[in-house]
DNA sequence: CAGTGAGCGAGCTTCCGCTTGACTT
């Protein structure tokens, strides 16, 4: 028994402190929150003050009742939970549940996890704060109400299992929006000139000059002119400007920061980030993972000055306080950053070794001395034009932290190296033209979201907090709201003016252009969702809602308003919306009509059907004279907001009969698993070459006798007398099919020299999965109960 | 694996934030 019991959030940081502590303490793990809202109902009595009903959550139930029979023991219990809302949400939850009272328990909160912020905090613990408590409470039954109550608008409106909430909801429309923005958006181009000018220096050395014209002309006769112009010109250097200027580190990681540099830089999914983060963090190489400040204990600050000078001498040190700039930071932690400073590698696999390697540079340029660079300009005039070029450069005269880490940017088109050496220079030097030339360039449509770019975009706008934005990201996409995916680019022609010696030549030539890899495109339900969501709940659309409520949490915070009355501020108007939207609005399947099959005469439109987008000839009401109208599913890379007349139409003409083969119908249609052949009650799939809407009888039997050839080599043995089993090859090797189900082989087993009865034992020593999952939740309950006996 | 697109009505779905494993392939 000990006399002390300690309650922090996460079990990894509670394994940390109980060093710091000693004996007489022992630290316990919450895991988050141990209580939540009644998943059931509705969880909240909206007739009785907004009572929230809050239960155990299942997983919780055994820890619960560790913890309760240790507190009983135990003479103070120390509440530990972070500072923040939800930290003296839990903090209150756990006085609730383990029937704690204010004369055993204390509360006790730090921002670091140091010995000296440990033992400080244990000297100086403070009351629960009960409006922060409920500050909490309102956010939490705030949240329930919205997903509660218009999530059942959209089962009835749009679809069933369909979702919407105060961040999800958000964080689709900007997809949306961005998306709709791409679609309008119209592309304009202009030339950009380029000269390469050639200078000699004393001792005859040749180098070159990059400098481009400070115009762009629109039309194609303008530059055409210039560069007759430029023909017979004398290219005087007019001016040299040299500016110091300075740049400095970026401040060290928040969750949201680490996710954008690790998808910039590594390559990481947001949740991968997580992950790989969470592993670092019980190993005790990183601080805390979910956190939204910038702060370093004075500690790291001391040990990363000292690593700095060690590495690369004191000039390069500097010790640097960050001040959060983001909405509704709630700093509970430090910023994420190396455990040990001077720990430069770590071992582990090697995403940890790589992600440990960048929040280790991350750190330690944070705390460096800012780059010096010296800018120069170099302004060229033509004798016979008023346009002039410029070329600049950049000189690094002091690396600083430049030598360890520099942030990327997210948009890499346009990309242009200033880095460059220029050649000595002086004013009134005249330069060597050697070639101009022309390109015509387009202007960029804005760029589609990744993950991580989502995330920042979200963080900017207050919404969402670091422990949400992986499951968020998850979340849209699990609903079927927004797709992540690789999507191929376009081709357009260019034109290009070239003048080199005295002639100008002209050529075409062609780029690729809007390739889109890994970013996040809205479905059509998405779209028709937001929609819906902007037409009858809009103020829950704005961008600015979640702000305005959290400025209203805040005066909970502050004793200034009770919770309570502020969501009965909220819900009267709110609920008003969710009725009228019951009564009012029709049923939204986001139906476009693409105009009159000029064939038929009949009208062709999109829309969402029950089982997904479709495409729909002739109209419902027609079916009333006893014709129905034609459907069609949309194919994958065909969208209700882009598709036109003409794909449209083109569905239409599947299934197609191709000819017989072997006396049977042969017929080419698109399925859901892409274009096929259907031969004798056979599907087989069309290969990528293959156009469903040309395709041959000739080719179609190619492909039907390659099918029967491939089926038969999958076939490793057969048993006459068990003509349901099989041993077939599949992409993962060798396996055994019986009765439609699949077994894997042992591996010591050698396929070839499996017997009837060796494989008829493999199936029946194959756990069902239902019984295999059940054995394992019960080992898994019984651990805590052993635990409380000692 | 390769369909569907009518309608009725049962019973289900759903939120955001705090934590870790528990799953499956």
């Amino acid at each position: 028994m000990v006399d002390n019991l300690v309650i922090v959030e996460s079990p990894a940081k509670a394994k940390t402190i109980e060093k710091f502590l000693g004996k007489d303490f022992l630290v316990k793990s919450s895991f988050g929150h141990v209580r939540d809202l009644d998943k059931k109902g509705f969880g909240v009595d909206i007739e009785n003050n907004f009572k929230p009903d809050y239960i155990i959550s299942e997983d919780k139930k055994s820890l619960v009742k560790e913890l309760r029979s240790l507190a009983k023991d135990a003479k103070v219990v120390w509440l530990a939970s972070d500072e923040d809302r939800e930290g003296e949400a839990i903090a209150w939850h756990l006085m609730e549940v383990l029937d704690l009272n204010d004369d055993n328990t204390k509360r006790i909160v730090f921002h670091e996890i140091t010995k000296d912020a440990i033992l400080h905090a244990i000297d100086s613990p403070r009351p629960l704060n009960r409006n922060l408590v409920n500050a909490q409470q309102a956010r939490r039954v705030l949240d329930r109400l919205v997903g509660f109550e218009v999530s059942p608008v959209l089962w009835k409106k749009v679809k069933p299992q369909l979702s919407a909430g105060r961040v999800q909801s958000v964080a689709v429309r900007l997809i949306v929006d961005r998306e709709r923005e791409i679609i309008n958006f119209t592309s304009s181009s202009s030339f950009r000139v380029n000269a390469v000018f050639l200078v000699k220096d004393d001792k005859g050395k040749i180098t070159e000059l990059k400098a481009e014209l400070s115009k762009r002309f629109d039309k194609k006769e303008e530059v055409h002119a210039f560069l007759e112009k430029c023909q017979s010109a004398i290219f005087t250097v007019d001016d040299v400007v040299t500016k110091p200027a300075k740049r400095s580190p970026a401040p060290p990681f928040t969750t949201s920061t680490l996710q954008q540099e690790a998808s910039r830089k590594l390559g990481y999914s947001v949740s991968q980030t997580m992950s790989v983060a969470q592993k670092l963090y019980e190993a005790g190489k990183i601080t805390y993972m979910r956190t939204d400040s910038v702060n370093l204990s004075s500690l790291a600050l001391n040990t990363a000055k000292a690593k700095v000078a060690e590495l690369f001498g004191e000039d390069y040190s500097k010790t640097r306080q960050y001040k959060t700039s983001s909405k509704g930071a709630q700093e509970a932690h430090e910023a994420i950053r190396p455990s040990y400073m001077d720990k430069e590698t770590i071992t582990g696999t090697k995403q940890e070794q790589k992600l440990y390697e960048l929040i280790w540079k991350r750190t330690i340029a944070s705390q460096m001395s800012d780059a010096s660079l010296e800018r120069t300009t170099i302004s060229i005039g033509v004798s016979t034009a008023t346009e002039k070029f410029v070329a600049s450069g950049e000189v690094i005269l002091f690396e600083g932290f430049l030598k360890v880490y520099l942030e990327s940017s997210d948009d890499d088109e346009d990309k242009q190296s200033s880095d460059v050496l220029l050649p000595p220079i002086k004013v009134k030097d005249i330069l060597e033209r050697d070639t101009i030339i022309a390109a015509q360039r387009f202007t960029l449509r804005p760029p589609r979201y990744t993950e991580a770019s989502l995330v920042k975009k979200l963080e900017e706008q207050g919404i969402g907090r670091p422990s949400t934005y992986a499951p968020i990201i998850t979340t849209i996409q699990n609903r079927g709201y927004v797709v992540k995916e690789d999507r191929p680019g376009a081709e357009r022609e260019f034109t290009t003016l070239t003048l080199k010696s005295g002639s100008i030549s002209e050529s075409v030539k062609t780029e690729s252009y809007g390739y889109e890899k890994s970013k996040l495109f809205p479905t059509d339900i998405g779209m028709v969702v937001t929609d819906f969501l902007l037409k009858n709940f809009d103020f829950i659309m704005d961008f600015n809602f979640t702000a305005k409520v959290e400025a209203q949490f805040d005066e909970v915070a502050e004793g200034k308003s009770e919770w309570s009355n502020m969501i009965g501020g909220f819900y009267k108007p709110f609920h008003e919306l969710v009725e009228n939207s019951l009564l009012i609005s029709e049923k939204a399947n986001g139906e476009r009509i693409l105009g009159i099959d000029p064939e038929s005469g009949k009208q062709v439109s999109v829309k969402i059907g029950r089982f997904g987008p479709l495409a729909q000839l002739g109209e419902t009401t027609d079916g009333e004279n006893g014709e129905k109208p034609k459907f069609a599913s949309l194919q994958s890379g065909l969208h209700i907001e882009t598709i036109t007349m003409e794909q449209a139409l083109d569905l239409f003409k599947l299934p197609r009969e191709v000819g017989t083969f072997e006396d049977k119908k042969v017929s080419v249609a698109i399925g859901r698993f892409g274009p096929y052949i259907k031969h004798d009650n056979k599907f087989i799939s069309l290969e990528k070459t293959d156009d469903p809407f040309s395709l041959v009888i000739d080719r179609a039997i190619e492909l039907i006798e390659n099918k029967r050839i491939k089926d038969q080599n999958a076939i490793l043995k057969s048993f006459d007398n068990e003509p349901d089993l099989l041993v077939l090859n599949g992409r993962w090797g060798a396996y055994i099919s019986y009765k439609k189900e699949n077994y894997k082989i042992p591996k010591a087993v050698k396929a070839e020299e499996l017997s009837l009865e060796d494989c008829l034992k493999i199936v029946e020593q194959t756990p069902s999965t239902s019984k295999k999952s059940k054995a394992k939740s019960k080992a898994k309950s019984k651990t805590p109960v052993k635990a409380k006996k000692k």
